[in-house]
DNA sequence: CGTGGTGCTACGTATTCCGTAGCACACAGC
DNA sequence: GCTGTGTGCTACGGAATACGTAGCACCACG
C-alpha cells in the first residue's frame, strides 16, 4: 500500500515537499474526496459511509479513512463514528467553490 | 477504459448525474489535478507536461488528456501544445484557494 | 538523407481497486 | 448463557488501472 502523502516529504510525482504536491497526491486517490464530501454534513458510521459512497469496498474505505486521519482530516469518535476534524473542515469549505463551477459544467460541457 | 465522468450521467459511486458526483469522479483520477496544476501558467507540450509531472507515463498522461479534453477542460492548440480552456482556467481558479490551506496543513498536519 | 522535434501507441509488469465473505468485539433482550 | 444486532475492520482472489520502456508516424530544418 502507498504511503500516505506528507507536506514537506517526497510524494508520487514530486520531491520538493512542497505542500501542494503532497495535496495534490492525497486529492487525486481514488474516493477520497468523495468521503470528505459525504461527511459535510456530520459524523458517520464505517457503514454509513460504505452506504453513502455507493458501497463501496471496505478495504477501500478502511485504506483511504487511514490515509485521512494520518493527514488530520478526519478522526473517529467512538461515540459517533467518523467526522472531519477542524483541518478537514476547512478544507471542505475551500472545496465548496467547486461546486457552483461544476453546475456551470454541467451547463456548458 | 473507464468511461469519462460527465454531469447528468452515472459515475462511478453515483446514479443521480449530479454534477458533484461528475466532478468528483473525475478530480479523484490520479494526475488529473496535477496536469491541470502544471498548466496554470501557460500551456505545454505533451513531453514537457511528462516532465513537469515527474515523467509520468505517457500511456496514462495520454488517458488523462483525453478525460480533460473529452470534459472541456483543456485544449491542444496545434502551435503551443496543451493549455487550459476559459472553463479549465475557472477550475483551476476556484481551486487555488487549497493552496494556501496545504501551506496551514503543512505547519499544523 | 540525417537530426531533432512533435503527439501518441504497444506491450508486459506492477500496483491498486473491487466484491464477497467473515472475523472479533460490545451491548441488548431473554 | 445464548441469541440477535450493531460496531470497526480484515483476508483473499480477481478485475481494473497505472507504470516503464521502447518505438511508431509525422513534420521541419539543414
Amino acid at each position: 500500500m502507498a504511503r500516505t502523502p506528507r507536506p514537506g516529504t517526497a510524494v508520487r510525482g514530486s520531491r520538493t515537499g512542497r505542500p501542494i504536491m503532497a495535496l495534490l497526491d492525497l486529492l487525486g486517490r481514488r474516493w477520497l474526496l468523495r468521503i470528505v464530501w459525504e461527511l459535510r454534513s456530520g459524523p458517520l458510521t464505517f457503514r454509513a459511509l460504505r452506504e453513502a459512497c455507493g458501497d463501496l469496498s471496505p478495504t477501500v474505505l478502511n485504506t483511504r479513512l487511514k490515509e485521512l486521519r494520518d493527514s488530520g482530516l478526519v478522526a473517529l469518535d467512538g461515540a459517533e463514528g467518523y467526522a472531519l476534524t477542524p483541518l478537514g473542515q476547512e478544507l471542505l469549505e475551500r472545496f465548496l467553490p467547486l461546486v457552483d463551477w461544476a453546475e456551470r459544467w454541467a451547463r456548458r460541457g
